[in-house]
DNA sequence: CATCGTAATGTTAACGTTGTCATTTGCCAT
DNA sequence: ATGGCAAATGACAACGTTAACATTACGATG
């Protein structure tokens, strides 16, 4: 695919209708015809009809970016996050739709694949088409990126973590504490060879540091960290480079289900409850999958949806407080 | 949240640096600006570094907007799902945007919730953002919806099926035969109670038809289908409702994997082959889950990543074949 | 009956870009 | 010297809409 590469164009190209298009075949002035769409009281009976019929007749359909020029409000929001496809994400980027749409929001969506260029890349994309706000999950990852957020005077809303300096409003929940709940409850339960496998981006690692930090302060052997690529396949190997290791902390609940898999291959997989799993295994976010399974996963669950729709109303209102906590719950079940 | 609810303004109102305000500071004419952003070599290397300076200055950033009503072409395309949140659609949305993105097209998202009136509001106000294409999954569900399409006068996908009468373009498979598929493997498995699972979308209806028809021709008892709600949950007690089946086909991988923890409670789910199954069952999708858990998910594998990518390609150009058939396989696991 | 208010409609100038013509240089060939 | 030409830059009108002000018609008011 060439990068010169464009759409195709129509067949025949009858380019959409005007407010003049529509004002002359109703015989009204261009004027009347926006009011009819904004303010139709102001226009009599028998004249709005005349141009609701001559709007019905063309198709008319307003132009949102003349719109958006006119009035310097766009009804647009851009969203930017890591991936759609690993639905982690994916509740989050439904809760804020489900909570925009309505009032009339586009949603424009961006994925910066985890790779900081593009990520500054993007942010400057969605920003050229002026929305009236950004959310996003986690935080710029360069200085470029922070700035050219600071510089918009828009709203932006960080999720998914709560990042020491934000630019603005935030949801999300604390990942470190999230590790060390994780270590604490694999330590009382007298596990000591822990281990940690996922990405190491930067909400990752900051889990990975609760957990780390935690495992070693009750007297656990140093857990090791193992980074894995995106996809969850990777993991269900993932135990033949951790030889000895009794309990495992998964970045997510597909890495788990994947080492889960991996483990079932090694025989090291029970039916019983948690306490009698050779190796223990925790995964975060809940996805319903692991409910479903057997074992049945044990998981910090996090609510993506609510992040979604507490994002949304923290861009819509400056009233109340800017940085709201989620918070997370460990539930436990079969695997760990 | 009230209806007239708008995004909270920022502190201090200073709108975006325009053409013009860079060319003041670079002591140009604002098209001599423009020029420098998209026709370097128009302008004066001397010329061209004051006025990239005055732009690294003030953090200029082009209004797309503007630039879309200048130019009259936008460089975004509307994208329509019926849900965004753990879905196989995530794979589709996540490939064409890898496709368009790098090409410099926003993707401006809207979901559908599998309501017609909403699917319809939401097309509208997707083509009132003049995207240079639209792509969805399925087909408009009502006669306005392809109307507003078809006078929109841009190019279209249709994804996920395959159907009779398309608008344009189309990036899909054969739904009917993917149920004709499954009914026949069970049968000729000499399985005879059947039932289908899942939601009552076009689609799913299709699946049940191409299964309800081979299955009676092939001389199976008539199978029975049972409408669930969107979440895998509600399939976990569908086992209940169908008294001695004895075969599944589920919509989805995710009512699958929920059909199968139902089994489970039940005592009957085996952890060997398929022949061993009490109830063989089989989903749609090919979700990464299904291939980790035991026993292991037969399903029929259709790849949204490439529906995804095919849509975007067959928006960017008119060359070749409008209407491509994806395909899917019928992968055999353990489940049945 | 002149004045005023109000309902209904219209005119004009933005909004921030780009396309289509100028215009101004300086230099080269004649 | 002089016309011609290319390189560099600019002026101005679009694109489709809305905000702010202007105009008309007409019945009510003193």
């Amino acid at each position: 695919m060439s990068a010169q590469m464009s759409i195709a164009g129509p067949e025949e190209t009858h380019s959409a209708p005007t407010l003049s298009a529509v004002a002359k075949l109703a015989g009204v002035s261009s004027i009347t015809v926006s009011r009819v769409v904004r303010l139709p009281d102001l226009v009599a009976p028998e004249t709005r009809g005349r141009v609701e019929a001559a709007m019905r007749e063309l198709g008319y359909v307003p132009n949102q970016l003349a719109v958006g020029l006119a009035r310097a409000r766009t009804r647009s929001i851009g969203v930017l996050v890591p991936t759609i496809a690993n639905s982690i994400f994916a509740d989050t980027v439904q809760g804020l739709s489900d909570e925009l749409e309505p009032l009339g929001y586009a949603v424009i969506l961006a994925q910066s694949r985890y790779d900081d260029a593009r990520e500054d890349h993007m942010l400057s994309a969605l920003l050229s088409r002026r929305p009236e706000a950004i959310i996003m999950v986690g935080s710029p990852a360069t200085e470029d990126g922070a700035r050219l957020l600071r510089r918009a005077g828009i709203p932006v809303a960080e999720t998914w973590d709560l990042p020491a300096a934000p630019i603005d409003a935030v949801a999300g929940f604390n990942n470190y504490e999230a590790g060390v709940a994780v270590a604490r409850h694999l330590v009382e339960r007298g596990r000591n060879n822990l281990a940690f496998i996922g990405g190491d981006d930067p909400r990752a690692t900051r889990r990975w540091n609760g957990f780390n930090d935690t495992a070693q302060a009750l007297g656990a052997k140093a857990p090791r960290r193992l980074v894995l690529d995106r996809n969850a396949s990777g993991s269900v190997v993932a135990l033949a480079e951790l030889p000895g290791v009794d309990a495992v902390f998964a970045a997510n609940d597909a890495h788990a289900i994947g080492f889960m898999s991996g483990l079932r291959k090694a025989g090291l997989l029970r039916d019983g409850p948690a306490a009698e799993q050779p190796v223990a295994i925790i995964g975060l976010g809940d996805l319903e999958m692991g409910r479903l399974i057997a074992p049945s996963l044990s998981t910090i669950r996090v609510n993506g949806d609510a992040i979604g729709r507490t994002a949304a109303q923290l861009i819509l209102t400056r009233q109340g407080p800017r940085h709201i906590d989620l918070g997370f719950e460990l539930v436990l079940r079969d695997s760990g």
